[in-house]
DNA sequence: ACCTGAACACCGTTCAAGT
DNA sequence: ACCTGAACACCGTTCAAGT
C-alpha cells in the first residue's frame, strides 16, 4: 500500500506549496521545515528535489517574472510593452507577501541560466525593434524602477505614513512613465 | 578592575561593528551570536541597546541612506540634486556587501520615525523649490530605481553576464537621467 | 544600568539507512 | 529513485540572576 512507486513530490509542488506558506507566514517564517510540514513530509525530502533555500527562492521569483511576462499583452510599440510590464510587475510583486522582497533576495536559479535567463529578458523588446543592447538596458532599467518601488510600497510603517500624502498606484505610474518616456531608441 | 561602571557597549558600536561583520561574512552570515562574539560580548547583551535583530538592521540602511545625503553636494537645481543623490546612493550601496539586500530587507527603525524620515528625506528637494508632494513622490521614485538597479548589479551570476553586455556605470546613468528628466516640476 | 548563564524553540543541511 | 531518522552546527530571543 505505502509501496509509493510514484514520486510524492515534485518541483511545482514544492514551489506552490512555498508560495502558500510565504501568504500566510512571511518570508521571516518561510523555513524548510515548516514547508516540508505542509507537504507531509521529512525536511530533507525537499533536498532530494531542489539543491538548497537558495534555488527554492529563485524558483519562486522566477516564477513572479514568468506571471509578470504573461501578463504582458501585444504592445504598439517598445515603450508601450515596457509600461505595461512595469504596471503588470508591480501587481505581480505586490498580490504576494513580501514578494517584493523575495525577489530582492533571490539570486538567478543557476549561473548557467544566466545566458539564457538574459535572452527571454530581451525578446520581447527585440520583437519590438530595439537592438539586444538596449533592449536589455532598457529592461533592467524598469524592472529595477518596479522592483525598488514595490519594495517601499510593501514596506509596513513607512506605507501606512506615505499613503496619507501621495497615491501609490498613480506616482507609481507616474514615475514609470518619466523613465520610459526618457529611455533612448 | 572589572567593575566597570561604564558601559561597555554603545548603539554606535554596535552598528560599526555589524558593517565589518557584513562585510566578512555576508548578509546570510550576519547573526547576532557572531556580532556579539566580535564585540567580545555574550549575545544577549545585544538586546539591551537594541530591541530587534529587525532594527539592527533598519539603522544600518539608515545609515547608508545618511551617507548618500552626506555624500550629495550643493546642487543648481533639483534634478541636478536627484541625479547627483542617486549616484551617490548607487555608490554607497555597492561599496558594502550586500549594501542594496540589506536595504530592500529593512524596515524603517520605528513606525514613530516614519513622519520625521519623510521630513529629511523631502527637505533638500523642497529647499530648491518642490512641494511637498512631488518632492517625496521624486524623492522615493529615485530611491527605488537606485536600489532595485543596484540590487540586480550586485547580483553575482547575473552580473557577471551581463557585464560582458554593458558598462554598468554608463547604462545606470542613462536610465537615472531619463527617470529624472521625464519627473515634472 | 548593564551584562552573563542557561535555556527555549527553532533553523539549514548532511548522510547513512530504509524501501 | 525517493524518502526517513538522526544528528551537526548553528540561529533569535527571553529571562532570571549577577554586579
Amino acid at each position: 500500500m505505502n509501496r509509493q512507486a510514484q514520486p510524492n513530490l515534485s518541483r511545482g509542488q514544492i514551489v506552490a506549496e512555498a508560495f502558500e506558506l510565504l501568504e500566510e507566514a512571511g518570508l521571516e517564517n518561510l523555513s524548510m521545515r515548516r514547508l516540508a510540514a505542509r507537504l507531509e513530509v521529512q525536511a530533507p525530502a525537499i533536498y532530494w528535489h531542489v539543491t538548497d533555500k537558495a534555488e527554492l527562492l529563485g524558483l519562486m521569483a522566477r516564477e513572479i517574472y514568468a506571471a509578470a511576462y504573461a501578463g504582458t499583452g501585444p504592445a504598439a510599440d517598445w515603450r508601450d510593452w515596457l509600461g505595461q510590464f512595469g504596471r503588470v510587475l508591480n501587481a505581480q510583486l505586490a498580490a504576494r507577501r513580501d514578494g517584493a522582497r523575495l525577489c530582492a533576495l533571490a539570486r538567478p536559479p543557476s549561473p548557467a541560466d544566466a545566458p539564457l535567463h538574459a535572452g527571454r529578458i530581451a525578446a520581447p523588446l527585440i520583437a519590438l525593434g530595439l537592438d539586444e543592447e538596449r533592449a536589455l538596458a532598457h529592461q533592467a532599467a524598469v524592472i529595477s524602477f518596479t522592483l525598488g518601488w514595490t519594495t517601499f510600497e510593501t514596506n509596513g510603517p513607512m506605507r501606512d505614513y506615505l499613503r496619507q500624502m501621495m497615491d501609490f498606484d498613480a506616482t507609481f505610474t507616474a514615475g514609470l512613465d518619466a523613465l520610459v518616456s526618457g529611455l533612448r531608441a
